[in-house]
DNA sequence: TAGATTGTTAATCGATTAACAATC
DNA sequence: TAGATTGTTAATCGATTAACAATC
């Protein structure tokens, strides 16, 4: 059960973050264990739920006790891999690559996005923080300079696929998609898409008066 | 089956979005009718599913020639409630938040952000397109006056949680949330989550060298 | 008519939850 | 020891897919 053959299902993998968040504010309150029971309190989540996803990655609870805090963090860690360095190749330097690429600096410890990258004449040469906007025509040569690994794409849906494109031939395989369009890709690339207006749309739905 | 009794199940509601995205680009290009199979092709998705979802609205499709795209395109509009004005209040005037409100601006045809609060005395009276930041402590005067109908929450994690209970206490029932944290609701909300952190974070699952 | 495609039932698949023996 | 809680199996629930009669 514990072996890399084993596919865990995306629904796991994204709870993992949840649990992670939640580990780290018991952390820093020096709570020292955790039952599933005080987890699913915490999250709305079924304990049920929360004992058979860890479990799909070894045992490491105590029965009759819970989960230790410091190994739990220690372990999703490990497996989210934000045990190392993750650099990340930010394209699009408009409002909403601005406002990621600051928010990342402060929330995402070992996730960074290491270089933001624009076609625009205007934009490219801009100082976004620390950074330096990049022309988008040399993606390949910096994400293999600097050996990024992650992709976000910031840029309207009109040259969303282009972009796409570029990362996955400049060797990035995980890419994070903000722009409303329905991404090809290849069968290696994990890619997960986040909308504000699929969002609100369907939220939309449950308004009143229908 | 067409009546409000029956719930539609959430699954069903965040596809319709895509579908209405790719009915428009369709109605664009001038197409009358699509069928399944060529939706399905289009979005990666089983056309089978693609029936029994349109068909748990009531029966439109035509046996033999598929749907009239002007029809599907009004019909998912109505369910939507897109066919009306719908009015958002914007909480967090920062950069997250001036991104969100240049963006629905061009991208969201009825749904607009109608107003931007903040706490911060320093961002109050600012200018973010045609909008002024106005004082959070003006929330429920403001979403009252103005119809409000749903909530961005885009302030830190830290005061989401208080950002939210004004929202449902200015009467607003259907919120999507930017900041990462799990927010308390009650019962009649509609909450979406979307957290840049934690969808990172579940993409570097996937990378490699595990 | 012949071909295409819907709407819907039945089958399958996957995810969540309940239950409980094992054991700290 | 008695009480608590895990890990895991079995049961349930829900969502997706296959299949096909109805029919345009």
């Amino acid at each position: 059960m514990r072996n890399k053959i084993t596919s865990i299902s995306p629904s796991i993998i994204r709870r993992l973050p949840i649990y992670l968040r939640l580990v780290q504010e018991l952390k820093e309150q020096s709570i020292l264990t955790v039952s599933s029971q005080e987890m699913g309190d915490h999250l709305d989540l079924n304990p049920a739920q929360i004992r058979k996803d860890l479990a799909s990655f070894g045992e490491f609870g105590r029965k009759g006790v819970g989960y230790d805090i410091s190994y739990l963090d220690w372990k999703l860690r490990q497996l989210l891999n934000l045990d190392r360095h993750i650099g990340v190749a930010l394209i699009g330097a408009g409002h909403l690559g601005i406002a990621l690429s600051n928010y990342a600096r402060f929330q995402l410890e070992r996730i960074t996005i290491a270089a933001v990258f624009d076609r625009d004449p205007q934009k490219i040469g801009m100082q976004i923080g620390t950074l330096t906007v990049a022309d988008f025509n040399d993606l390949t040569v910096i994400c293999q300079k600097q050996d990024l690994q992650m992709g976000i794409i910031a840029v309207p849906a009109s040259s969303a696929q282009e972009v796409c494109d570029a990362l996955v031939s400049a060797g990035i395989r995980t890419i994070l998609n903000f722009a409303p369009v329905n991404l090809r890709i290849g069968p290696n690339v994990h890619l997960r898409n986040t909308d504000v207006t699929t969002e609100l749309q369907a939220l939309a739905y449950y308004l009143d008066q229908k």
